[in-house]
DNA sequence: CTGAAAGCGCTAACAA
DNA sequence: TTGTTAGCGCTTTCAG
């Protein structure tokens, strides 16, 4: 069924049908009305790809995340489907996985079906020298790039994020705080955001003067979702003499790891030990005691994306760049 | 950058860079190498909409999904689309959410883009009577429908799921030989696999002549993440005086609330409660004891949907029907 | 208010 | 091995 098809039902051209298919105001009621009754009868959908040959937007938007599998980005990318439906626009999604060649060919071939804007989802988009990051310069010529928890300055890439770095800081504060300075620090990521919150980990035991602390951040390098590696992995650094009293990680996942460390050691949380994860994901309260986590805020962060981005669609002026404050959940494997 | 573009600086004409792209044997390695130069040099992407305007296929497949946020689906999709990355497809994903006219659009809008097929995932997509899935009948004219986890009598629509029913059987079976029958089963959902789940839960309750098993089957309608009030909600159904010793989910969520509502009540796993969830997913190594749950072999479905689906597109005959069996696997929730 | 006709960028016969 | 050309289905001037 095309466009001639159906004019040539309704008895008109085709032209007349294209102004009733785009809403044009310059349409007899009576002649919209038949055109409307053949469609309707025919159930007929424009062809996307002739539309798209046109020069005018599709209405799409194409959201790129490394794995939606992953509980944080799956859950980005939801609120962004959802803010984006509500506004109209369709979302077109790739996993990339987290090689950087692929990611690249990915932008491209996303860029191909002519999407109004690219998000670009967490912060492993982002590299740390110039030439890891030209391809998305390339592409900001072409359309806006909207980054998801990462930031990077360059015309017409925006970003939305949290402040990661501080949120971290802030978090350990409260650790020394309780009294707390012999804190284990897991990450498994060196993204952007992963080094942020390693970097205000850093700088608040530095802020306290904690002698040493360097020795106890550990990167991990499994799957996180294997939760009883995490355990094995703390153990091993248990075991190697190192001694803690708090654990503070990048992600939950790792923080019930850690927990389950702790069960099987029969240390007692949070009484011995303190742990706090990060994301406030739904396995926070999967665990016993609950799961002490920073918020990151995401479901702000996703709208406040979404209303930069169609400022920018729209022709306004946008901030660059869009700053949120996490905010710690306090739940019961903390003692504060 | 039009391929007329290209083939003006190229000095050929636009067949010649078209065959280029499209890896042609007819051109001469010289003549290639001259093209491809130019189309390096360029950074030339060919517009997918034009090329979409043929007539063959974009190598392009949509996968619908509810919500990409769930546990479960998230995985499928994230395992499907690997593997159709795996065989040179892309794929173009779509969360519909649970409203069924909005499902229907999302359909058809899918469907415009020019996908050489549909996955539907989970059984969300299947309605009980005939009208619910003329939407579906309607499509499967234009493309091949696959549907994981579910499962349609209709021509061109492929089926790949788990014998929910069965495993259920199973699961529920072994529970009552270990010498639990006042068993209290949970469920989300009443889609086609979460029907399927109760029936096999009933029958085997039926088999074994448990009397009054009915009155222990609830039904919960809140948000399966909020694990507290999951807890909360069992409490309630405790309270209510109905006494239970064993309790059996049609999703992990919902057993993991039910053991905070025993932690809460300190009621010991699984000594004097027995609890078995049922997807398998990471939440059965978040709790203590670890969840006993039913692994649907997700990725088994998956890989066996991509080959079916690739076999349908080949022309070949391919079966319109998959189905595996589940398998329990035992933890500290349970007795056996 | 409506129709005719010129593209949009590409593929795929068909010719050469 | 290469070039020419007719569409693909739609939007959008431009006339009427």
């Amino acid at each position: 069924m095309t466009i001639y098809d159906i004019s040539k039902k309704a008895g008109v051209s085709i032209a007349t049908v294209s102004r009733v298919l785009n809403g044009s105001e310059n349409v007899r009621p009576s002649t919209r009305k038949k055109v409307m009754d053949v469609i309707d009868k025919y159930d007929y959908t424009p062809n996307a790809f002739a539309r798209g040959m046109g020069l005018h937007s599709l209405k799409t938007i194409g959201i790129l995340c490394a794995d939606s599998s992953d509980l944080f980005l799956a859950k980005a990318v939801y609120f962004l489907e959802q803010e984006l439906q509500a506004n109209g626009y369709e979302s077109l999604l790739c996993c990339t996985g987290y090689n950087p060649d692929i990611k690249k060919n990915y932008l491209n071939l996303i860029l191909s079906k002519k999407v109004d804007s690219i998000i670009l989802v967490g912060s492993h988009f982002i590299g740390f020298n110039e030439d890891e990051n030209q391809y998305i310069k390339d592409v900001s010529t072409q359309v806006p790039i909207m980054l998801l928890n990462a930031s990077f300055d360059h015309p017409n890439v925006y970003s939305t994020l949290c402040d990661d770095y501080g949120t971290m800081f802030e978090a350990a504060t409260e650790m020394i705080q309780s009294g707390i300075t012999d804190i284990l620090y897991l990450y498994d990521s060196k993204s952007y955001s992963g080094l942020k919150k390693l970097h205000g980990f850093c700088d608040a035991m530095k802020e306290y003067n904690i002698p040493g602390f360097e020795k106890l951040i550990h990167f991990y390098d499994g799957n996180i979702e294997h939760l009883n590696e995490v355990a094995d992995f703390v153990a091993r650094i248990a075991t190697k003499g190192t001694s803690f009293h708090g654990i503070m990680t990048s992600d939950d996942s790792l923080a019930i790891g850690s927990i389950k460390y702790a069960q099987k050691k029969g240390i007692r949380i949070p009484e011995e030990l303190s742990v706090m994860g990060y994301n406030n994901s739904m396995l926070t309260n999967c665990c016993t005691p609950e799961l002490t986590s920073v918020d990151n805020r995401l479901e702000t962060l996703t709208h406040q994306l979404v209303q930069t981005l169609l400022g920018v669609l729209a022709g306004e002026e946008m901030p660059k760049k869009s700053i949120f404050s996490g905010k710690i959940i306090k739940r019961g494997t903390t003692l504060f």
